[in-house]
DNA sequence: TTTTACCGACAGGCAGTCGGTCTATAACAA
DNA sequence: TTGTTATAGACCGACTGCCTGTCGGTAAAA
């Protein structure tokens, strides 16, 4: 039985099929076989959409990347608010796993996904700081931040967040989870040069959105 | 032509021949057939000495972390010299590829071998932190630095430049990394609560070592 | 009739297994 | 001391099953 659909909708069913099953099993624990029966598509089908199996996990990273920068440019642009709120806004935007299409966080951050990991991090390592360092300007220009960096700055912060949520943070209690944002916010404090306790006191206004922030 | 040798002569013959080729060709570029024959053993002898190829990864891994954070402790513990020296001599500890014996830094730095940089890179960040951080209370206790929480700097401190080197450092001009370098000893000194400069002065005191310290 | 999407048999290569073989050494007998 | 046998550790290579990617051909749409 031969089922014909148009090219994209196709390559969006072969996916998703290929998102659920890396998340489930891992890029390299996911056979194409696996890919072609939850489509339910011959082998030959596959490999007129995709010329190979790791063009399949770029294609799944791009469409993830465009969203991820996308929500996080939106976030920034938003200049109704402040920008305390835009920076926490941009920094939640990394964490799409409460979002309700993709759950690609939560198997992003195993061994199994170890090159699927390596390339969305060097997105959100090459795309976030540069908006959060925009950010950051716009916060000089008000006062409220003082340093000569503040691309560095950020850069050294998402860098942080992003490695120190995947390996630590899951093994560890509550209590060592909140002294370790404590210590990271202070040293952010100090990072953008303002006074002590003002980020804290920032962070405890969006509630405890933060401690499961995962990049 | 059988040849028969100690266990362990085998072993560390079949890691020798695995380090080169897995420098050369990445991990999954690399077959257990050419590792059979590099070393010159049959397939059953490799399967005889390592249950798996991870397995042989993972052997390869420990080998190195054992030098790495091995050399990393002991010129913490080196107590004759300066805070200041010892806690650049760690930092430069974790750049082994200058030294004569190992190479293994040049290639873990690539796509190819992604899951084996995540793999030594949970051990550093593990590892040297800790290391770090004793020297920093130390220099504290000396009134050279002024920071609540030296252990969470230092882990920062890592992980940003563990994973800078990898990604940017590798195409930026000169001057880009000079900047980044000075950006960067900013960044440390607001972290360590010391007086603007004072680092930089130290990190020249050790010429430019630095700049190539690829960790 | 041409283009687009699809099919499935096939080739080549891969990791890991397994029954069997060799050899160094030890233990024992002459 | 010398010769013999026993044993365990090291080694071998054919084989299995799986996996990715190819290719000639086919059906449906335009």
């Amino acid at each position: 039985m031969r089922i014909v659909k148009e090219a994209e909708e196709r390559r969006n069913e072969i996916l998703d099929a290929a998102d659920q099953l890396f998340g489930q099993k891992g890029f390299d624990g996911t056979s194409t076989n696996d890919i072609l029966e939850k489509v339910g598509i011959a082998r030959g089908t596959l490999y007129y959409h995709f010329k190979s199996k790791e063009d399949i996990m770029d294609a799944l990273i791009e469409r993830y990347n465009v969203l991820l920068i996308g929500a996080a440019q939106e976030a920034a642009a938003d200049k109704s608010i402040s920008v305390y709120e835009r920076i926490m806004r941009v920094v939640m935007a990394l964490n799409i796993s409460g979002n309700s299409s993709h759950e690609i966080m939560e198997h992003i951050h195993k061994p199994q996904n170890a090159l699927m990991h390596q390339k969305i991090q060097k997105v959100i390592i090459g795309g976030v700081p540069p908006i959060l360092a925009d950010l950051i300007r716009e916060g000089i220009e008000q006062g409220l931040f003082h340093t000569p960096f503040p691309f560095e700055c950020m850069e050294m912060v998402v860098i942080y967040l992003n490695t120190i949520f995947d390996q630590d943070m899951v093994d560890m209690t509550d209590e060592g989870r909140l002294s370790r944002l404590q210590a990271f916010a202070f040293n952010i404090e100090r990072l953008l040069g303002v006074e002590n306790g003002s980020l804290m006191e920032m962070m405890q206004m969006f509630g405890s959105g933060e401690g499961d922030s995962q990049v």
